[in-house]
DNA sequence: ATTTATTTTTAGACAAGACTAAAAATTTAT
DNA sequence: ATAAATTTTTAGTCTTGTCTAAAAATAAAT
């Protein structure tokens, strides 16, 4: 059971962490969910110890994939609320989020799913925001680091992010472009290595590539 | 500020007061909320100081107005979501209850309203339970026990007393529903069993039911 | 490469709510 | 009316999540 708390952090990490792309820092999330970084730091031991975050002392966190999920479940119940109030109670769309905020945390697996038909499965919030479907994927409306991929899911390379000649040439070495599909074959957890397929061909990435890969979801 | 424990405290007392009318006892209250009776006590000592009760040692409690007031609000806000629940989200009357004690707890004015708005102004639960109304008047309804009825008369479900699962399953097997007219054929004293015609179907029900279902005379 | 500054973690404390065990008050029974 | 049983309260502890102040680790700057 994850309590309302452990939601919000995982939510701040969940939102920090897109733009960063990197490990959170201890004081973002403490300013995100507005507390000390004192506060942040027992609540971090905690979510490890559930095991939905990654952590090591001064190193920052990494949601897990069981984290991740969790987040993410959180933020489909609020944008879904967020529809919800603006297209059936009349609220104006600077009005929802701090009730959002408190609707978010309702437990009913059957409430959200009921929401979701009744709304006629929205895919945005009112703010133009992508509402997660019902098993976690989080539909992405612009470019991602591959990094950030799925196992198994497909991808299409659509730009990079250093782009330095030697990387490039790496890329054309291993016939990666624009428009290049690549399918996610496994990660690797301890060194966020991965293992790709590119044209039915294998290939291994280093976290250095796939962190300088842009790519869309299919 | 009321937290969601005080609230929950105050409702116990709410509906405890109902029947006994008198001030209602520290084990009572424990009992409702399923927790300890000195926990109570720390509790009724807190809702005391803050004056939504009114208290003195061993002598029990009773709401003062701006508990009853705050009592009410929640008992609307459960019962508007109930309504939701079942007329817009497809809940079964069952189904509701657990959920309703999350959302009774959100706190927006507006939500509340609007959402009053969207169902239409409606003056009962799903259960047949009235609503009250914003500015925290109870609809007194004239709603009787069907131990209560005489042999032979007709009446219209409009309601349960103890709404547990089980019981509503029971009412939905043998087809008694909100607005079902049913007539008492004959009661037996010795153990308060009633034979009933519930759409010109016989059914003997026995004085747990007859104690739990709430009737108004046709 | 040290010193300085910043970030992060630890240690100890606090408030809300709950619990156990025991004491005090009230009620019931003899 | 006094003893027995029950109810209620107190006292002390626990957990969750927060805080302050200080120590430790990392990052920045000379």
């Amino acid at each position: 059971m994850v309590t309302l708390s452990e939601e919000n952090y995982l939510k701040a990490i969940y939102h920090l962490a897109l733009r960063n792309d990197e490990k959170v820092s201890t004081n973002a999330i403490a300013q995100k969910v507005q507390t000390k970084a004192s506060s942040a730091t027992d609540m971090i031991k905690k979510l490890s110890e559930k095991g939905l975050v990654d952590y090591q002392k001064y190193k920052g966190v990494n949601l897990t994939e069981k984290g991740r999920l969790s987040a993410v479940s959180v933020i489909r119940k609020h944008r879904l609320w967020e529809v919800f109030l603006v297209d059936k109670l009349s609220f104006n769309w600077d009005e929802v989020h701090e009730v959002a905020e408190q609707l978010e945390h309702i437990k009913s697996e059957k409430l959200t799913q009921q929401l979701d038909a009744f709304l006629n499965y929205p895919t945005k919030d009112p703010h133009g925001d992508p509402i997660p479907d019902p098993s976690g994927n989080m539909p992405s409306t612009e470019k991602v680091l591959l990094a950030k991929i799925e196992n198994h899911k497909h991808c299409i390379c659509i730009g990079v992010k250093d782009s330095s000649a030697e990387f490039l040439q790496y890329l054309d070495k291993h016939n990666i472009a624009l428009g290049t599909e690549i399918t996610i074959v496994s990660k690797e957890s301890f060194d966020e290595s991965m293992t790709l397929k590119i044209n039915k061909t294998p290939l291994v990435i280093s976290k250095e590539v796939s962190h300088n890969l842009f790519v869309k979801i299919n």
